[in-house]
DNA sequence: CTTCCACAGGAACCAGCGGACC
DNA sequence: GGTCCGCTGGTTCCTGTGGAAG
């Protein structure tokens, strides 16, 4: 394009009338103003927690639910609520919303401690003296998990309120370094005098807590709460709400919205994936030139969420996955049944080839775990008795986009 | 009933990095 | 510059095991 083709491009784009009001309501950060089909759950935690509001320390929640069905979103509003009637009423309260998931903010115990003695730290700054700035200052690194521990309590001391602790994903960070610093956080209240925290569990994992320790369970498990997933219909009405706002009237044609929820509830009432795919549908649409979004941009939308997805997974992955990745390709190619050994065997060539340190078979087998549970692949364990015990692999993707990756890892791989 | 394969997967350990602190 | 720390991404060594074959 030359410049003044360009130039025309980018005007004629803003004149374009698009369908979308405001596309930010789609999306998965939004915050609606009123959450529908969840008033039993918004009031259930509000009863647990108001307690807060008169100083008093509320029982632990926690709270399970599959993915979709509004959990953080319900927890953000309620607790947000109860902060601003603190503030208008000098309440000392506060809550800390941390997502365990994220890597490098709370995937590990310092990571996890250091990022509420920030959020803390953060509200009593303008007290700090530039001496005390400097003794309870929070290092990345460098210090022992002891020494953040110590301000920590240092910093929940001189905040002095009652503490919402909101732990988002709490079962990966578990999973990742175990059960100990959930009995660690039920015991914050014992070593502290003036201010006291109420741990708010939510996890994906419906059967997360019998995987904890006995202990663990009953402190942290005070009051539970499980959000059923969504039904077809109340998708539905969600989507209906949203798609108002989002779109500019008669934009979108009848029945899209209606697809969008059956698709969403097809497997388990997943409200974010209803959403992910009607704005992916309307990016389609508007792609294209079209007026409205129609239902025939929805099954596009499908196919292309799916595999914007893995693309994305195989490209951020490293070399040694994706050396691994492509040789499972490469087997599957030969054969659509077969075994670690088999993919150690071509993963070793694969390394010769493009020039790579071969890892050990332990390893491989690591990774080829990471990728069942990324879900690119099915990795089951199962055994041929006098053959052995071994995982039986195979590809879960659909097989036109297999070629398509392995060119890209060629690629990557400089093979 | 026993044997024995081909790994699974736990545990301990290690190297190397970036950073704190003296 | 030496010693501490956390964290990642490995290795080494190991014990455990489902079930077909003998």
């Amino acid at each position: 394009m030359d410049k003044d083709i360009l130039s025309e491009y980018f005007e004629n784009y803003i004149e374009t009338e698009t369908f979308f009001k405001n596309r930010k309501v789609l999306q998965a950060s939004y915050m609606p103003d009123t959450i529908i089909h969840r008033d039993g759950e918004i009031k259930t935690i509000a009863g647990i927690l108001a307690p807060a509001l008169k100083n008093d320390l509320p029982s632990n929640l926690f709270i399970y639910g599959k993915t979709g069905t509004g959990k953080t979103l319900t927890v953000k509003r309620v607790t947000t609520q109860m902060e601003n009637i603190a503030k208008k009423k000098k309440i000392p309260l506060k809550a800390i919303y941390i997502n365990c998931k994220l890597r490098n903010v709370a995937d590990t115990e310092y990571r996890l401690i250091a990022e509420i003695a920030k959020e803390l730290k953060e509200d009593i700054k303008e007290n700090l003296s530039e001496e005390e700035e400097k003794e309870l200052k929070i290092h990345k690194t460098g210090v022992a998990t002891t020494e953040i521990y110590d301000i920590f309590k240092n910093v929940a001391e001189r905040n002095g309120k009652t503490i919402l602790l909101i732990l988002d994903e709490i079962d990966e960070l578990v999973k990742k370094i175990g059960d100990e610093i959930l009995y660690n956080l039920t015991r914050l209240n014992a070593d502290l005098s003036n201010s006291q925290f109420s741990i708010i569990g939510i996890s994906n994992n419906l059967t997360f807590a019998e995987t904890l320790e006995p202990r663990v369970k009953s402190s942290l498990g005070e009051e539970d709460l499980i959000f059923p997933p969504y039904n077809a219909l109340q998708i539905q009405q969600i989507l209906k709400e949203r798609s108002s706002l989002a779109f500019t009237e008669e934009s979108v044609q009848i029945g899209v919205v209606e697809k969008c929820s059956a698709y969403a509830a097809r497997d388990h009432g997943d409200a974010r994936r209803a959403l992910d795919l009607l704005r992916v549908a309307a990016e389609v649409a508007e792609r294209e030139g079209s007026e409205k979004v129609m239902i025939k941009h929805i099954d596009v939308a499908e196919t292309k969420i799916e595999r914007d997805k893995v693309m994305d997974i195989v490209k951020s992955q490293p070399k040694q996955f994706q050396a691994t990745l492509y040789s499972i390709l490469t087997v599957t190619n030969k054969d659509n049944s077969f075994f670690t050994g088999d993919v150690y065997e071509t993963y070793k060539k694969v390394t010769t080839l493009c020039g790579l340190r071969p890892l050990t078979q332990r390893r491989i087998s690591d990774i080829i775990v990471e990728f069942d549970t990324l879900g690119l692949i099915n990795a089951q364990v199962m055994s041929k008795g006098r053959y052995g015990r071994t995982r039986r692999i195979s590809l879960s993707l659909p097989s036109t986009i297999g070629p398509r990756i392995q060119k890209i890892l060629e690629e990557s791989l400089g093979m």
